[in-house]
RNA sequence: GUGGCUGUAGCUCAGUUGGUUAGAGUCCUGGAUUGUGAUUCCAGUUGUCGUGGGUUCGAGUCCCAUCAGCCACCCCA
């Protein structure tokens, strides 16, 4: 029996890899627009660091890690997202105390859930975390910013914003208390998993899809009518700046997310067109993380996206993306010219350092390495055999389009290969 | 963690109520064309029928288990 990968830890292929390249070259270029910097945190970290920012109770903390003991005993766990562990290392290295950061980074996480279509147990996600500034503009850049990416990578037709706020700690709690007397009096209309939400996360139950809860959830108090003051004018400022700026959305009250953390505003960008994995990028407000773990109060705000997601919704919605294909094929026949050729193709790369040239290895009669060089998606093939070799020259042959091939000095080879690529802005 | 569907060549799939040596297309290799790809024609290689057990004279086909994939729930990006 050969080894296979791991359940729902996937392989990603050189026929994706495009597009997962194309992503991340376009969330790069917006980050770097809106001034935000790199930060890259380990894959491991202290069990004890993700239940104390996640909660304790939450399904990810209590079934879905992938938690081991290290050979000194230590309790360690793949992360299950980032934000945890970008608070740390802010805290750790003195950056939150007193300052404003604007930070992102990317990479894997771990969540040992059932597979399925959008949903892995390794997936990649690309996190955004602002520590030091609490008023609303800073939610509001968060919201543009990940509209204009929508736009930069052609999905804005494809996806929708839903916006919430779930107020200051003490006022949630105060409607949490209220929302659970109101369930209680309805206990026996409740479904089971509702009634076990109602145990650990009573706000979830808001989320519930079956319909048959519909019209209980519909007259359960409402989030929006119990925020304190504050937290209302914060979210009355936001949905202003979206309105002005042209960006739609739709206030859900029963949007919750699921981590402890987060307070006042909560958004999710969602799609209808991934099956029941719908919500490509989500975030919001966690005044309190920092200093729950340690640092001192440091107001926050955050998102992060779903890559694998994002790249299905890339293909279904068929947007183009560059294929990364070599510019030239160097055909090379007989021994002579195998061995001219490897040096031919380094003074080509020495001159024409952006030049993607794919040297043939391996021998084989002219017509196996056309093949080849049609196979390679090269718009240009470069033949380099025994009479070229006597000659000094280098025959090119254009695979794209009707042309005549050319002969020339390979001095001259070099100068037309500088110019194809000025001519298709290489 | 729960439920439903599916596993046959690298890929897409056919394979009759259980019956001889498991098939097609594609891909790959070679040739037609001894220095020219993509089209055409010819030839050739595809294999632990997911894995393990069982029933049977005989299993790709039936039964059980297991693994994996897909879809939904739970949960979440």
């Amino acid at each position: 029996m050969n080894i296979q990968a791991i359940r729902g830890m996937n392989d990603i292929l050189p026929n994706e890899t495009p597009e997962w390249r194309h992503l991340e070259e376009v969330v790069r270029q917006l980050l770097d627009a809106y001034g935000y910097h790199e930060i890259r945190m380990p894959i491991v970290e202290k069990t004890d660091l993700f239940k104390r920012s996640i909660g304790e109770v939450t399904d990810i903390v209590e079934k879905e890690m992938y938690t081991f003991e290290d050979r000194n005993g230590d309790m360690l766990t793949l992360r299950p997202e980032g934000t945890a562990g970008c608070v740390r290392a802010g805290i750790e290295n003195g950056l939150l105390h007193n300052q404003v950061q604007r930070l992102w980074y990317r990479g894997p996480m771990f969540r040992h859930e059932r597979p399925q279509k959008g949903r892995y147990r390794q997936f990649h996600q690309i996190g955004v975390e602002v520590f030091g500034l609490e008023g609303p503009d800073i939610d509001a850049e968060h919201i543009l910013m990940t509209a204009r990416l929508w736009k930069m990578l052609g999905l804005e037709d494809s996806v929708h914003l839903q916006l919430n706020s779930l107020g200051s700690l003490e006022s949630r709690n105060a409607y949490r208390d209220l929302l659970v007397d109101y369930l209680w009096e309805h206990v026996t209309e409740l479904d089971e998993d509702s009634r076990r939400r109602l145990e650990s996360n009573p706000l979830r139950v808001l989320d519930s899809k079956n319909p048959a809860m519909r019209d209980l959830i519909l007259a359960a108090p409402k989030l929006t009518e119990h925020l304190d003051a504050d937290s209302q004018a914060h979210f009355a400022t936001l949905c202003s700046v979206l309105d002005a700026a042209g960006v739609k959305y739709a206030i859900n009250p029963c949007l919750v997310r699921g981590l402890d953390y987060y307070g006042k505003t909560v958004f999710e960008w969602v799609t209808d067109k991934l099956g029941a994995q719908g919500t490509v990028c989500a975030g919001g407000r966690f005044d309190g993380l920092v200093e729950q773990l340690g640092g001192k109060p440091t107001p926050a705000v955050g998102f992060a996206m779903g890559v694998e997601r994002l790249v299905s919704l890339l293909e279904a919605e068929q947007v183009p993306h560059e294929q990364y294909r070599p510019h030239a094929y160097l055909v090379l026949v007989g021994e002579v010219a195998q061995q001219k050729g490897l040096l031919l193709a380094e003074q080509l790369r020495d001159a024409l350092p952006l030049l993607r040239l794919e040297t043939h290895c391996g021998g084989g009669s002219f017509k196996s390495q056309f093949k080849k060089a049609d196979k390679s998606g090269a718009p240009l093939a470069l033949i380099l055999g025994e009479d070229e070799v006597a000659n000094g020259t280098l025959g090119i042959k254009f695979l794209r389009e009707e042309a005549e091939q050319l002969l020339l000095e390979q001095a001259q080879a070099e100068a037309f290969l500088a110019d194809y690529l000025a001519k298709n802005g290489i």
